[in-house]
DNA sequence: CTGAAAGCGCTAACAT
DNA sequence: ATGTTAGCGCTTTCAG
């Protein structure tokens, strides 16, 4: 007769009540250290484990967050950046001891079914949600709900949310300066898909960078959808122009940007510098080796999570976190590398 | 006064008890259709959604299964192979209305502390675990616990587990016949981790396939570590003893190799012929185009869900499905390409 | 320092 | 067809 094994079991077994096992389990005070260890010895040979949605019910806090990933299509994962974005935020869960639920769509019917199983009470404590487009509905939507969240990135209207973000524009900006500095004066930019605000940041930054130069892109501008074979396409347009300098809002886009180069025939830095954004791709998996406006995707992820425990623990002032970007140079830029950066 | 939307105050409003409403949200028998609809109304109008924890709680069953990658260092989501196994995952639970809990972890003192948090009760339904090692201690684990799990890949002592991989064996021989029929006398082998099941069969099955032609790698044999800059090493190495052929057991690898052959000067596949292994970098990414062992990742995904989905509900007696694989002969072989597979 | 008892919101018999 | 009731395993006052 084998009899489940709760709190009431290992009491019985420790001759103490659940009231005192829970506390033991919970490292309350107010316990005698003889007891403890007694308790502690029945948990031990027991191997018992607090049950999960009890907890969760009783105490009103489940210990799991949800990361949101909508358009989640194929593509999405063909980018290292969501790897990398999820491992920071999984490396972060795990160091408060929560769990991290992933809840990925594309479009589709089930969208709107998905949309509100992340919002279900005594599900998760809070959602983390990213790769939102422009006028995205699931951030209104989420706004509609008590559900604690922030988003990674900058939403439209982000004045009333909470969110962690890199600094897109002024990256993209040092680009520009970067390559105006290097004495070109025919630059081109690749730019990132303008319904998201990371597209628009980063194009703005970098015709602003232009701009304080004295340069322009006139209509040496292409916009690519962050894949590597758009990245090759929009190049190898743009090379009709005859351009002395890219700037490519994407490390992927921009493999397949020095890609086309080689293509026509052409050398980078010779020909054309190539500046990217993300510095993500390996800088020796390419030849020459990226020159890129490095973003902190890990600690990224890591203060989204931090962020988001301050939230489900009442934050209510809406705080806006701006990661610094780093410009990275190494030979796509034509320009003497610099040591690594933090080496 | 605000009180609590919970089933009972859904109940109280729409004039039943909290039984009733139970039934309706649960599609429940009878349920005369005049009640129905005033507590569906009474539903929409206040947003009630079931709380999952007490939901659960109640059940026995939180509709959340687990995937476990250990190793999840971050060289892991530079190979697409992982974003394209939890793409085929996630939507497989999203089909089943099912949440996804991922968990990651590195080595470290963490290890244990979430190897045993996946088995918290009440917490998943049951787990998937994938990325092992060969006699990894993972799986010995679940094993000692009661959480319903299926492995993707092949476990050392698989006999007793429930799992879904591919014909790592079978697909790897195909390649080494494949190159072998080409009239290529000097193939060279570019392995996976020899500590992992999916790396020792796809060399076996390689060597296998070999020595069917009467063929034999002799010493032209390295082993790569899934990145892209080890199989570009490997192949720099091989490349010292003129083999006219290659098998490189990733795809990513694969994409090193091909660029360590151009850096030699050499041309693939006029000096070298290249066959991979799953089909997972998009053709037109690299120049010639890979000629590869197709693996169904995402349907890989997919079935690993369904039959966890069969283990929770009680299957017993260990299944073992084994998904065989597709070589698509590109350019990079020297063959004349086939039409695409599924074109 | 420890125990008793009242829920948390839901499901699932069992009544009616 | 609907309501009543007894838990699920835990946390958390409140007594003692």
């Amino acid at each position: 007769m084998t009899r489940p094994l709760n709190l009431e079991e290992v009491g019985r077994r420790a001759g103490v009540s659940r009231s005192t096992v829970s506390r033991v389990v919970n490292g309350g005070p107010n316990v005698s250290s003889e007891t403890k260890r007694r308790v502690e010895a029945v948990i031990a040979e027991t191997g018992y484990r607090p049950h999960a949605a009890a907890r969760s019910l009783a105490s009103n806090s489940t210990g799991v967050i949800g990361l949101v990933i909508p358009s989640a299509v194929a593509t999405l994962f063909d980018d290292p950046y969501f790897g990398r974005l999820i491992l920071g935020i999984s490396s972060a869960t795990n160091d408060v001891s929560m769990t991290l639920a992933l809840f990925l769509f594309g479009a589709g019917p089930d969208e709107s079914s998905i949309i509100s199983r992340v919002v279900t009470p005594g599900l998760v404590d809070g959602v983390i949600v990213t790769a939102t487009t422009r006028g995205d509905p699931l951030i209104d939507h989420m706004q509609g709900t008590s559900m604690p969240f922030v988003v990674v990135g900058r939403p439209d209207n982000a004045g009333s949310t909470f969110c962690v973000d890199v600094d897109n524009r002024a990256g993209a900006r040092t680009a520009a300066l970067h390559l105006a500095g290097l004495g070109r004066r025919r630059p081109a930019l690749i730019a990132a898909p303008s319904n998201t605000t990371a597209g628009v940041d980063r194009r703005n930054g970098f015709l602003e960078g232009l701009a304080e130069a004295g340069l322009s892109v006139e209509s040496r501008v292409a916009e690519g959808d962050w894949s590597q074979e758009s990245g090759r396409d929009a190049m190898a347009r743009l090379l009709a122009d005859r351009p002395d300098a890219v700037f490519v809002a994407s490390d992927r886009m921009a493999v397949g940007a020095l890609r086309a180069i080689r293509e026509a025939g052409l050398h980078c830095p010779g020909d054309i510098s190539v500046v990217s954004f993300d510095g993500i791709v390996p800088p020796d998996l390419t030849s020459p080796r990226l020159t890129s406006v490095v973003q902190p995707v890990t600690e990224v992820g890591e203060r989204a999570v931090r962020l988001l425990t301050a939230v489900i623990a009442g934050a209510s002032t809406p705080e806006h976190v701006v990661f610094p970007t780093e410009l990275a140079v190494r030979e796509s830029c034509g320009a003497t590398p610099t040591a690594e950066p933090g080496a």
